[in-house]
DNA sequence: GAATAATCGGAGCACTGCTCCATTTTGTCA
DNA sequence: TGACAAAATGGAGCAGTGCTCCGATTATTC
């Protein structure tokens, strides 16, 4: 890539995660080109679709959270391992606002950048929820697919400006009705998303 | 309001009911005014907000929930009762595409034209969910907010297309969530959404 | 039939995503 | 160093959006 062009692609990169952050995923490119101080064609020339362009941006903190599962299916509980990676990823979804709907159309459509992402994010938890459930931490009549589609929905709510207060109430409920009774998980401990994973595990998007 | 006025204030909703069931709810102003053979302007004048049109199109609807939770309350089984009403407000706020992200933003933007359609709603709920609880049938540690957050939960999810296949089994999961263990809902005959509420109990938007 | 008030409808503004291509810049090779 | 081809640029342009504004038109009243 010629320097200029590299410098660009970095320039775009890191505007377009400050007016993502600000604005959501639905911000406009011009105003990212603009304020890039490049123009539009550029923009364009460099990240076809906005898709490929979060992708660019997230694809490190994607790929952060599907290491973090392979990390806690090591670990001891296995209901505690799955509910503290969702919490994870709903919490890092929701921050991208906007997004979760992007991927939401994206992971059955082959064509999208997001495609590949969300494709991997599925397939750990899915790793996560089937250990559980051998296991019989977890309900079995449950796919990787509806966890993926629980996550999202919570994820959904939190962007929510009117549910923000009972966003940690709900998560625990679906928690809890995730994991079977005889996971003893209704005394909560596995399942207080504001109280478990205090460390920093996913680092937040490029630029 | 003159007999023109009146024309174009009918055809308006005519045209908007056929085109928000095509398009969603973002569907295009112009292309509704352009459709019912009016000026933008007009289509303004008679409804200065998209949500406004949409209240005037749906008010009916959402009055019949209201009335349909009445009907419940009266029932003998509680917690029949309460998925019921939740199955049918789940059903009717997924089809109407793209409301539901409104009406999260309405129920606490007392500016917007769906607030009082919102507010009602979340009220008749929460007496469904009141009495379930006063009959020990649902958990205690819900409030009717919560149970409108997962109501527009699951009809958020049913606008995806990824999630289609999956609908019904979330529904029970969250319903049965909901319920608590003595109510004997795991079985299954008060929350499996495919087999109850057969009959039409919320008629369509007019229009 | 004339006066008046209500209503109409689209031009116009600022914005969006996206395409296209004349112009400029860069890297290479003699 | 200078010439040249390839790569990259950036913004004009198109079609669409929500929304406002106001001269022209129409219905109603006297």
């Amino acid at each position: 890539m010629r320097v200029d062009a590299r410098k660009n692609y970095d320039r775009l990169l890191a505007v377009a995660g400050e007016v993502f952050a600000d604005e959501g995923a639905d911000a406009s490119l011009r105003d990212i080109a603009r304020k890039a101080g490049v123009g539009l064609g550029t923009l364009y020339r460099h990240f076809p679709t906005r898709e490929a362009l979060l992708e660019t941006l997230l694809r490190a903190s994607f790929e952060a959270l599907a290491e973090r599962a392979k990390v806690l299916e090591s670990s001891d509980s296995a209901d505690e391992a799955l509910v503290a990676w969702m919490q994870e990823t709903t919490e890092f979804t929701y921050r991208q606002r906007g997004i979760i709907a992007l991927m939401m159309g994206a992971i059955e459509d082959t064509n999208s950048a997001l495609h590949d992402s969300c494709v991997m994010l599925r397939a750990a938890g899915t790793a996560l929820l089937t250990r559980a459930q051998a296991e019989g931490k977890a309900r079995d009549d449950l796919s990787g697919a509806e966890l993926f589609d629980l996550i999202a929905a919570l994820a959904w709510l939190r962007e929510q400006p009117s549910h923000a207060a009972r966003a940690d109430h709900l998560f625990t409920l679906i928690a809890d009705a995730i994991l079977t009774d005889s996971s003893g998980a209704h005394s909560g401990a596995g399942s207080e998303p504001g109280t478990t994973a205090p460390t920093e595990t996913v680092p937040p998007p490029a630029g």
